[in-house]
RNA sequence: GGAUCGGUAGUUCAGUUGGUUAGAAUGCCGCCCUGUCACGGCGGAGGUCGCGGGUUCGAGUCCCGUCCGGUCCGCCA
């Protein structure tokens, strides 16, 4: 027996007792005739302590760091104890000890605050992964994982598997692809998500689905993507939208209780697409802190109108006001007492190429009443005032104000905000919001191809009463440059996304159902009717057979851990993550392959 | 595809307007130490400054190229 007990169970009880302990030497701490070790495994640290009978063999066998010790020895009480650990109360008293092997010496530490850069750990990911701080990570994902099971499992949902080896159907993101020995030239195609396998086993009958499944996309990365991600993906028959938000608030709620221990009772707030990019500029908004958007002028569509509310800028003679298409502002709460150095890092701030802006107004609403701008040249103070209480400053505040192109200016001002918030303060970690965003529009216009792509993906539903408007109107855009005219881009979907604190952490729809309705939708999106059939024939055809309303929705299980473990990076949370450029720096994949595989497949590379 | 930051001892980093023998901490090795737990003390080894080219009397430092890594934009239905 290679143990008796874990490292991290003796307690207090179990002194006198004899046991056997196996583990990785943490450290060694040697004293003339004495000597201390930490023993680690999985479950903690005991310390054991070598007494003066065994300075021969350690001498004979000295231990390095990370060598597999086992040991036998009885549980003593310490004489100094130490509060950090749980077995900080007992040491084990060494009677004989076995090296059942031996280690090189680590690259790095392999403590919490560990000396190792990101890239050597990825190298070393095997050790990275006795620390601590990744395997809480791990833990903490697995709770997930567990919590998220029981509930389904509550709920009558049936966890079925969908195969990997699919078909290429490129629509959306890039597909990974796999070469078929037996069916030369051709290829499958790794799933970006099981969406027409879960649909089909609606049609199949089996009502409740969900797979904690791997997802595939060749995209580029981020800290918060990898090509290939898990997904919990999840269907129902049956089912009207707020089925499925009750359903699956529920699941996260669960969740919060689970992992975090976290009583999350409100209902979970929602809010149109229209509203997030309205008040937030933003379709995920982190609703943990206000600072809304004040649309000074706009150019963005709400309730299908151009909004602009002019009046308040225009005509001072201010040229970037005045030409602006969209001119929007923030209030920064308690700011007002920035430095000239602080607004010009700001402005500085905003001009980043990521950022893309060409200056910053500002506002200052300061304590006794007064008002103080970048732009007092062209408003009279009342004009100022009026403004700054229109985005709802009040004295203390900075007003912050942005002006260019709609889209554009509303994306860098929802950064400014979310920036601000980080900066303030507001964006706290251990603070969870969770919203719904509802209503999105269905389609997308696609400048270079100037055709509709599917915000969602092509087999979610218009919303009910929006159907007539797809059926009745020719998808065709004869003006590009007014394409915000269509018809189509009036379209809302029946979907909706899932967002805590300013992360989507799902998305999902009501699907379609019926045949007419999807060929339809296959055709706005440009597709011809033979290439409909070709790429989604099996889907098209199993709507014939009786297919019932279902939705579902799919939740980033990555991202989820990785902000219930309040870390920016979802690669904390993956056992083998892959790095910037999609490689795995431990195996060194993707790699060349040998000539014989190139030959059974009948592959040649023309490598530009 | 683009922007940007970084690459110096096993590791994490410092290195001044270009100028002696490139430093610190930690890790590693040796000696000492009977209550440590970030043990402590003394001593030691350890460097092709990512790679290639250029400027210069002289390059870790400046320039060009390239590779690797981080972050972001595009992209990610």
């Amino acid at each position: 027996m290679y143990r008796t007990n874990t490292c991290g169970e003796l307690r207090q009880e179990h002194v006198g007792k004899s046991v056997t302990l196996a583990g990785w030497v943490q450290t060694v701490r040697k004293f003339g005739a004495i000597t201390f070790v930490d023993l680690r495994d999985r479950y903690g640290i005991t310390q054991l302590l070598f007494g003066e009978t065994l300075n021969a063999a350690l001498e004979a066998q000295p231990l390095g760091r990370e060598y597999v010790l086992q040991v036998i020895g009885t549980v003593a009480e310490r004489s100094n104890k130490n509060q950090n650990i749980s077995t900080g109360d007992i040491e084990l008293n060494v009677s004989s000890f076995t090296i059942l092997n031996k280690s090189a010496v680590p690259p790095f530490t392999i403590q919490d605050d560990t000396d190792g850069g990101d890239d050597l750990r990825m190298k070393y990911r095997f050790l990275d992964l006795r620390r601590n701080a990744v395997k809480k990570n791990l833990e903490l994902r697995y709770a997930v994982n567990r919590s998220v099971r029981n509930y389904m499992h509550e709920n009558l949902f049936m966890d079925i598997e969908t195969p990997f080896l699919i078909k290429s159907t490129p629509e959306g993101a890039r597909d990974f692809v796999v070469p078929s020995r037996m069916n030369p030239g051709q290829f499958y195609a790794l799933p970006q998500s099981p969406q027409t396998f879960k649909q089909l086993l609606m049609v199949s009958g089996y009502d409740r689905y969900y797979q904690i499944v791997k997802c595939f996309r060749d995209e580029d990365l981020r800290a918060d993507r990898q090509p290939e991600f898990t997904q919990i993906d999840c269907e129902m028959t049956f089912v009207e939208q707020e089925d499925i938000l009750n359903m699956f608030e529920g699941l996260v709620k669960r969740v919060f209780k689970d992992v975090k221990n976290i009583d999350y009772h409100e209902q979970v707030e929602r809010m149109t697409w229209e509203e997030a990019m309205w008040q937030y500029g933003n379709d995920k908004p982190d609703i943990r802190f206000g600072m809304q958007l004040l649309n000074l002028k706009s150019a963005f569509r709400k309730e299908g109108k151009i909004t602009a509310i002019g009046d308040l800028i225009n005509g001072a003679g201010f040229g970037v006001f005045d030409s602006a298409e969209t001119v929007l502002a923030i209030a920064a709460p308690g700011c007002a007492e920035y430095t000239r150095k602080q607004t010009d890092e700001l402005t500085e701030w905003v001009k980043r190429p990521q950022i893309g802006m060409q200056g910053l107004v500002y506002i200052k609403c300061n304590a006794d009443g007064t008002y103080k701008s970048s732009v007092d040249k062209f408003y009279t103070e009342d004009k100022l005032k009026t403004i700054a209480d229109a985005a709802g400053a009040v004295a203390g505040d900075l007003v912050l104000i942005l002006a260019g192109k709609e889209e554009r200016t509303r994306k860098a001002t929802s950064e400014l905000r979310l920036e601000m918030g980080k900066r303030l303060g507001l964006r706290k970690e251990n603070e969870f919001k969770l919203l719904w965003v509802l209503d999105f529009p269905l389609f997308e216009y696609a400048e270079e191809e100037n055709r509709w792509v599917a915000r969602h993906h092509p087999f979610t539903s218009p919303k009910p009463d929006h159907i007539d408007i797809m059926i009745n109107n020719n998808p065709v855009i004869e003006n590009a440059d007014n394409y915000l005219a269509h018809p189509y881009s009036n379209i809302k979907a029946n979907a909706y996304d899932m967002v805590l604190n300013g992360n989507e952490i799902g998305g999902g729809s009501i699907r379609i159902y019926q045949r007419p309705l999807q060929e339809k939708m296959f055709a706005a999106l440009g597709m011809s009717e033979e290439e409909a059939l070709h790429k989604f024939g099996f889907l098209l055809g199993a709507f014939e057979y009786g297919a019932p309303p279902h939705g579902g929705i799919a939740f980033g299980f990555d991202r989820l851990c990785s902000i219930l473990g309040g870390s920016e990076s979802i690669r904390d949370f993956i056992a083998f993550p892959k790095n910037n450029s999609g490689r795995d720096v431990m195996l060194d994949a993707p790699s060349t392959i040998d000539d014989k595989q190139f030959q059974e497949l009948q592959i040649r590379l023309d490598l530009k």
